[in-house]
RNA sequence: GUGGCUGUAGCUCAACUGGUUAGAGCACCGGUCUGUGGCACCGGGGGUUGCGGGUUCAAGUCCCGUCAGUCACCCCA
């Protein structure tokens, strides 16, 4: 086998790229919908703009190097340090909330696995400037619109929320420490991938007392709100965060995204800086790893950029979610882009040379067509039409246009049984002539009788 | 980074306990068919069996290494 691309990198041939091209379409409709505006930064970045914040150990990750200058430099393994940076340089000049996305090539130096490469692209929406529960809502509902846009549903997928407020509003309730909540946090992240006495057993070495355990334990199992505020519904300390996560749940429902929400205390998202509510998408089956996740990071400005704005966003690959349009078989047809008409030469080839052909050609793709033939002059003229015709059925032109005779040139279908596709003819010499009204006329008859190509 | 499994044509797979020149379907290329053709039929190109060593009279098959893929850890975007 001859050498491929790099471990971890994906050459996209026409049907992959076609994949990546429906997921983006996705991801900039969704978001233009939601009136998010486009950015980008640069995939190479100074290597202490992830080392600052995330210490020398995260260097292991990174596809780093040393540039020929002399710095010391890495693909971007993220975009949200370039977001932050690019946001507190116009902090004041930018207007409140900044509703922003981007769909960054992201690159990570770590061995590959399903749905895990060395680069994938992300799509990034962030929101800043707004601390409301609206503005959490409404980052969540782009991620379900998209997956809608995709033409998945909650029985496909699953969006499971939770808020670092609340759940540790909760854990102080029941007794965890400050000390304690690490372990805590490692324990709820875990939960449905460790057993449960391995979880218990690093929470009692942890010093937790047996009865704190249990309640942790209780949280990880999935329950409803209402639930959980009945349970608790003697605490004043956990009453305005109840409050706060019921309205964040009741602008989700106004929004319609109520059958895609599942509470999940366990969503705790590996990363330290989220702050308040969060969220991860899931194929409904737990099948593949997470297709989305986000929340709100409500300090991370200062930290990174040096302002103190309130902010939450979302990153979603490219990678698992097309993973999953694959299994469900939503992914779009190969033939997507095949041309509308494919020029054969037929039997009034030997009166119309090739170049009568180009001139056709260069006259439908002036009116719009997208146009194909065999490259190959001998060919055209003299490769039985029949033939040519298999080559433009294969090729999945919707449709094949040849010199009929000296002075006609057919339209015909290429879908279904020969005999019962549409044919038209039209005559040559103002078609030749490039004759506006003749090809409307080609285009109009084109339009009603060749429909688009189905998914068959 | 650690450990398990896998590696034959572009794809899906064959090749009995090691034994002739590694096969088939699909795909690709050319042709035949004056025609229910989204066929059928004929022909063609394409493999150092991932790569490198070793054992053997003989290796796709057994052993070691390596590379790649995959799964579980680690980590999480």
């Amino acid at each position: 086998m001859a050498a491929g691309a790099l471990p971890g990198f994906r050459d996209f041939y026409p049907d992959e790229f076609a994949l990546r091209a429906h997921i983006f379409r996705a991801w900039r409709n969704v978001a233009r919908r939601y009136a998010f505006v486009e950015y980008d930064g640069p995939p190479l970045e100074p290597l202490d703009l992830y080392t600052k914040k995330s210490g020398d150990e995260i260097v292991g990750q990174l596809y780093n190097f040393v540039d020929k200058g002399g710095r010391e430099v890495t693909l971007r393994p993220e975009m949200t340090p370039t977001f932050a940076r690019m946001v507190a340089a116009r902090a004041n000049a930018i207007r409140k909330p900044v509703r922003w996305f981007s769909v960054p090539q992201l690159f990570r130096y770590e061995r590959a696995q399903r749905g895990r490469l060395r680069e994938h692209f992300q799509l990034n929406v962030d929101i800043v400037g707004e601390p409301s529960e609206l503005a959490d809502a409404e980052l969540l509902s782009v991620a379900i619109d998209i997956m809608r846009e995709l033409g998945l549903g909650p029985d496909d997928v699953r969006a499971r929320v939770s808020d670092r407020r609340l759940l540790n509003a909760l854990l102080v309730e029941i007794g965890v420490t400050e000390e304690q909540l690490p372990t805590v946090y490692a324990v709820l992240d875990k939960f449905a991938r460790q057993p449960h006495q391995i979880s218990i057993d690093k929470m009692a070495a942890a010093g937790l007392e047996p009865k704190t355990i249990d309640a942790v334990m209780a949280f990880g199992e999935a329950g409803t709100l209402a639930d959980l505020r009945e349970r608790f519904k003697h605490s004043e300390a956990l009453a305005p965060h109840f409050e706060r996560f019921g309205r964040y749940l009741d602008h989700l429902h106004a929004q319609g995204n109520g059958a895609w929400i599942d509470l999940d205390l366990t969503i705790v998202r590996g990363l330290a800086y989220y702050t308040g509510t969060v969220f991860e998408l899931f194929d409904a089956k737990g099948e593949l790893r997470a297709i989305c996740g986000g929340g709100r990071y409500d300090n991370l400005l200062q930290a990174l950029g040096g302002v103190d704005l309130p902010a939450l966003g979302f990153g979603m690959g490219d990678v698992v979610l097309g993973e999953l349009l694959k299994e469900r078989g939503l992914v779009p047809a190969a033939t997507g882009n095949a041309a509308d008409l494919y020029i054969v030469g037929g039997d009034g080839v030997l009166a119309h040379g090739v170049a009568n052909a180009l001139i056709l050609a260069r006259h439908l793709r002036r009116t719009g067509f997208s146009v194909d033939y065999a490259l190959s002059a001998d060919k055209y003229v003299s490769q039985a039409s029949r033939n040519q015709l298999d080559s433009a059925r294969k090729s999945g032109a919707r449709a094949a246009i040849a010199f009929d005779s000296e002075d006609q040139v057919v339209v015909q279908g290429l879908f279904g049984k020969v005999s019962e596709a549409p044919k038209h003819h039209f005559d040559a010499a103002p078609l030749l002539d490039g004759d506006t009204m003749a090809y409307a006329a080609l285009k109009d008859w084109i339009d009603r009788n060749i429909p688009s190509r189905q998914t068959d």
